[in-house]
DNA sequence: CATGAATGAGAGTTCATTCAT
DNA sequence: TATGAATGAACTCTCATTCAT
């Protein structure tokens, strides 16, 4: 078998996967993760069950490789703005404003909750999960990121931000079930002071 | 038809829906809302299957008959305590204290992610999601309760309260899928932290 | 015991056997006979399901009753005009009238279908209701009406009179399901030519 | 996707449906359309639920795929009769022959009537048969063949062809629950006397 | 006589997953 | 690699019927 047409093979198979990927995205925005079915999956990317078969185990090991990917990209993009912030005030008001726009998406945060609500009820993806998070936080050297931002202490896993994540998605999914309870003023000013408020509550760093 | 004939099925009538209620709290708690069968409900109650819809035109609407009550015992409690508070300080350190305390509800929480997330996918039920919430808010005099506590503005659905309830749920979840991350003492600060903050940073109600 | 008090029961007991006959014509025009349920009729009674059982074994069973009734009332109508006939001319007219009348029974035709099939089906209610049609013919002398009627020759069954029952069930079925491919003036004129066509081709009485 | 395997795929589904198709007709017979049970039709044809599911969208539209095909197969054999049909007498006695001779299949017969009676109680089913019904006999050109053999005038559904075909199943149906009431033979001589009588009584048509 | 609570069998339908091609 | 036919378990909901009262 010449090279070339290996990689044709590899190539094509690449694209399929990517296909599903993005497929998969689109449907579990739509109709959530449980309800969405790999068939539909499979057909939104042009292809029938097998193919989805082929390249996924199953439905959760496809949102785990979706959140790995949806949280480097978001690391990336946070790496990218705080290099050309000047000083730290500058890098707070970063970070304010990542925070305040991921409430604008809606679908990401519900499929969060969701998944974290599965894995609740199925003890293996939970174990999964957690190690999912830890080792995605690891490479990203997270924990680094937000420390030298901010010169502050902060724990394995600052509790702090769980706090805003919480927020976020239990605001989110508010707004979601009853928009008018709730408009999205009302909301990017109340995430707006919970940050301020947890940034304020934050101890200082102490000076080495 | 004797009446204590009618008595008689009347009271067993009732006491099988209370047991079916009861199961449906512990089968919801335990496999979540999508997943609970109703044929484990009811036999958890001791019954078949057939009784439950004798009781219960759905598994949904069960959950609404049980939503309704576990608000109203929970506002009854607040208004029984704060009945015995002599000032302000009184009444907002008891509110700080059930805020806090509702954690330790984890399958409530949970219950309540869970629902609305069910709804946001099925139209006709957020509809009645939402119009419960109203419901009973009305019903409970709930706004009254909380501006007479504060001396405080609030709104029709003040969305503070919404931060609270959010960050609540979203934290007691956050345990639930990682006990590592975050231990029951770092939740209580957290929580009372915030309400502190929500509680100072609501405008003091102007006097008339 | 007193006696009056027997004879309230009695009656009070009648009362509700035939306010159950009545609900249940009512529902089976209605829903049909095999989708008609058992709680509709008693609940159209005014009653619970409790009262059918106690007045009838099965829902085959209040058929058999009512097609009984149905046609005992249906051919003493017939007897009292016949009575009124000075001639077999009149006779004639008279049944061919009645024939062509019995398309507006809507209800009445399509049952007829649909409890014969049901019949087909289930081989105990089959045998029944060729004994109950045999002993209602017997018990009104229906073939003596029709001989006597006509002066001509008649089978046990006649199967001329078949054939009219027939037409008329199955063109009352097409025209319920169908009511644009068969006016009612059409319906009557091909139910008024058939019943001429049957009358003409039945061979007269031979004088004894 | 090579061609050889979606053959195999097409050559296999359609064969398989073939066997829903023929074991369908069978259990429709045996226990009648409402009573057949779809995994009786699926495990007479050696599948499961499952594998009928995949084939027809539910059992009424199994019912319509089997009324179009009866239909046709019955349309293709008259046609293919009347060519060698050398005069209109001869056509006549052909169509006289085919009617009189459905007599002997009963199942169909019933099943029509069952089927139109379902039809009647299901408003969505009544309609989609109407439409159906139409449309077959606009693809098979009925009405331009039943013109052609007889020369004489029709209109858009000839009510005298819908009195042959209610006598037909009526009798049918009647010759089903009460063998005795009624022999083949003279269910037959009812038939044919019946067609006489319809034919005569058809206006000729007017010459052009 | 009449109530109505409870049973339990049974139907339709959906869908993740397997496997021959 | 990708297809898509087929499986089979699971779940909801309905209703005739029984029976204690």
């Amino acid at each position: 078998m010449p090279r070339s047409t290996a990689n044709k093979h590899q190539e094509k198979s690449l694209a399929t996967r990517n296909k599903l990927f993005r497929a998969a995205l689109d449907v579990f925005s739509r109709d959530g993760f449980e309800a969405a079915r790999i068939e539909d999956i499979a057909v939104e990317a042009g292809f029938t069950r097998g193919a989805f078969y082929a390249h996924f185990p199953s439905k959760e090991d496809l949102f785990f490789a979706l959140l790995e990917e949806e949280m480097q990209r978001h690391v990336e993009r946070i790496r990218h703005e705080l290099q050309k912030c000047p000083d730290e005030e500058a890098r707070v008001r970063t970070f304010r404003e990542f925070f305040v726009k991921r409430a604008a998406d809606r679908a990401w945060s519900i499929l969060t909750l969701e998944f974290k609500l599965y894995a609740i009820r199925h003890p293996h993806i939970r174990a999964q999960l957690v190690r999912s998070y830890r080792s995605i936080r690891d490479k990203m050297k997270f924990e680094a990121l937000w420390q030298n931002a901010f010169c502050r202490e902060g724990g394995f896993e600052s509790t702090e931000k769980l706090l805003l994540q919480a927020a976020l998605n239990g605001l989110v999914l508010q707004r979601a079930y009853d928009p008018a309870s709730l408009s999205a003023a009302e909301l990017g000013s109340l995430l707006g002071g919970l940050f301020d408020y947890v940034v304020a509550s934050s101890p200082p760093r102490p000076v080495r």
